[in-house]
DNA sequence: GTGAAATGCAACCGTATGGTTGCTCATGGC
DNA sequence: GCCATGAGCAACCATACGGTTGCATTTCAC
């Protein structure tokens, strides 16, 4: 199989994939999880259970998805699995909305000159 | 240091529901629909369908989504109806976001303050 | 007024999503 | 060694989602 690496530099700051991050964080059980982890340091399933109005499984499905999306690290202990937010990906999905809302300004600034341009 | 205040900040603009929000966005097409408004300004369904490679009526209802989370509005105009983007809600989203990892800052802070004390 | 352009509406379809239950496996405390 | 706890796995289910097609409606342009 061909390790065709993706064009884009490996040390590129940018979200891969933006939509994968947005809609991870598109689910309020999710959007808890995360609150709770970032409020309250490395939680194990069964910690971040109770609290919540899912099941344990419900849970473990919401955490897998959310790491997916490179929201969340695990880090195993024992017979737990602890889970910690991952700040930088939150941080990339901010400055993503950064840059777009930008461009509107950018775009505003256009509109701006283009419109005194044409008055004459 | 967080001065510990109502969690609920009174008059500050929040979004009323931020995991809509982020699902939202949370697709690649709407994200896509999002970003070209952002650059190009209002857009009629007909122009932000070709570009497109889903169906007239897929983008409408994508741009529905979009709405329903107050990310864009329309205005008619004639027998069109063009579509803009409404910056305030992306910028809410992007101080969720904010407020999220300022949490966890303050709880690495408390963290550092706790291990300092049990070191005797 | 006739035709083409820009939308709207509604039904339909396959699949992803969020959730559950039931069972098994591993680990730590006593 | 026993047992309770923490977690994994797999099947299953209802519904939401992204997308399509077909047809009706409004509006502009000539």
């Amino acid at each position: 199989m061909s390790v065709r690496r993706p064009s884009v530099a490996p040390h590129a700051r940018e979200l891969r994939n933006p939509a994968l991050v947005f809609a991870a964080l598109g689910d309020k059980t999710r959007l808890d999880l995360v609150a709770r982890l970032c409020a309250g340091g490395p939680l194990s399933i069964a910690r971040l259970t109770d609290g919540a109005d899912v099941t344990r499984q419900a849970i473990t499905k919401h955490l897998n998805i959310l790491a997916g999306a490179g929201l969340v690290r695990d880090i195993r202990v024992g017979r737990e699995r602890l889970w910690e937010v991952e700040t930088r990906q939150i941080e990339e999905a901010r400055r993503c909305l950064d840059r777009i809302c930008s461009q509107w300004d950018d775009a505003l600034g256009r509109l701006k000159l283009a419109v005194e341009g044409e008055e004459h």
